[in-house]
DNA sequence: TTATACCACGAACACCTGTTCGGTGTCAAG
DNA sequence: CTTGACACCGAACAGGTGTTCGTGGTATAA
């Protein structure tokens, strides 16, 4: 069920409230900023915000309010941190380095520290650095760094990092499966024409979910 | 000065509580956990950190505690994170939106949490979604992020927004001042030709510290 | 000893705050 | 029309909450 106006400016003044104030505010701190002047109103308007899951609610507790929406957690939970093992550099000649599958044995290398907000599921990511120009179809530069999940296989449109057995190259595509076994690779940027090869011929070694490029200096 | 053991515990409560139930405490709920009988005797140590620093405290208002330490920025921001404001979207067609500048009035709207690791300097920053294909040629595709920070002029080098007065658009470009008033705009992708403009006919708006892009789901 | 901070206690006060209840108006279904 | 659900208002109540005041203990310096 969608929310109303009012329910809707309730929720924002708590959160704004939240971020400046760090703490919650009272029912009648609601009202008064969001025109409401009778407390029961407020009071009701809350009981729908909780009962939609979008606050929680404490009861006969003074500002007994609390913001469950991931907004709030990535200030709140700032636990909320991900740690993505940066594994090497990939480039188009050569097979990306995949992640040591035990799960256990910990990354000694450099560590890439992202916010949840950014990679939703960090299960089984890693980071690689792009080294060359080779995949500048797909929007990517020398110097970018990719958040990869391993994966043997792909959504239809999914981007991911494919090896071409013959031409022993990776490229970086959007994967659609065609009629029979044929694959459609097509690249990020849409002046570009697609590039199709045979199922038996490419191996998917894992889905790009997150390219970030740092612009402080120039890339060498 | 040094705190005094029943001070430390109720710094320790406060930090504990603001963590575990999302609102500072009452005095009297500092008191019962901390083992004080008179809320007099709270409110005069609360009164003590206060003065040392340690808390905020906000007069005749319920729960108007705040944790204003190192030790609680320790929390969100030595573990690195920095927020930044998400002021809107840019497309070519359009001036970017420019920050507030004032410095007091907060951002109301939604925020990106980054960390240190990628935004050395997150002074002056915003982020702004980009809309359209039109900044393609910068390798930056529709639906990523770019995280700016304020400027007027720009080292040789550096990517930035600019406004291009005569075909009122915004484009991201490396920029680069050559003889007399020239300027040459070079486009981040090496196989396309740079373009070159007048000092006096644009106008630059920030520079590009980051861009990210998310893969989970298609652009529309 | 006296004086003076410092720290603590309990009680009382005035206001704040969440909750509840009776009542009003609107709108669609019966 | 009647009914019921929904959204809203104003008022009142009981308990929560910050503040203040008088009091007393303990240590250190005069």
């Amino acid at each position: 069920m969608g929310l109303s106006d009012r329910q809707h400016r309730i929720y924002e003044f708590i959160t704004k409230f939240m971020r400046d104030k760090g703490r919650p505010p009272t029912i009648r701190e609601i009202g008064s900023h969001v025109g409401i002047s009778s407390t029961s109103v407020v009071n009701y308007n809350l009981n729908i915000l909780a009962r939609e899951g979008l606050i929680q609610r404490e009861k006969e507790v003074s500002r007994g309010l609390r913001v469950v929406g991931h907004q709030a957690k990535s200030l709140a939970e700032s636990v909320g941190l991900v740690q993505i093992p940066l594994l090497g550099k990939i480039a188009a000649g050569t097979p990306i380095p995949l992640p040591t599958f035990d799960g256990l044995t910990k990354h000694d290398g450099e560590m890439l520290a992202l916010t949840r907000e950014l990679v939703t599921d960090p299960e089984g990511l890693f980071a690689l650095e792009v080294r060359g120009d080779s995949m500048i179809d797909a929007l990517i530069n020398h110097g970018d760094v990719v958040v990869m999940k391993r994966a043997q296989s792909a959504q239809n449109g999914e981007m991911c990092a494919v090896w071409l057995r013959d031409k022993n190259e990776t490229t970086l595509k959007r994967v659609y499966r065609e009629k029979g076994n044929r694959i459609r690779l097509q690249p990020m940027n849409p002046t570009m024409k697609p590039f199709y090869a045979d199922a038996r011929n490419i191996e998917i070694q894992g889905k790009v979910i997150l390219v970030v490029r740092q612009l402080q200096k120039l890339p060498a």
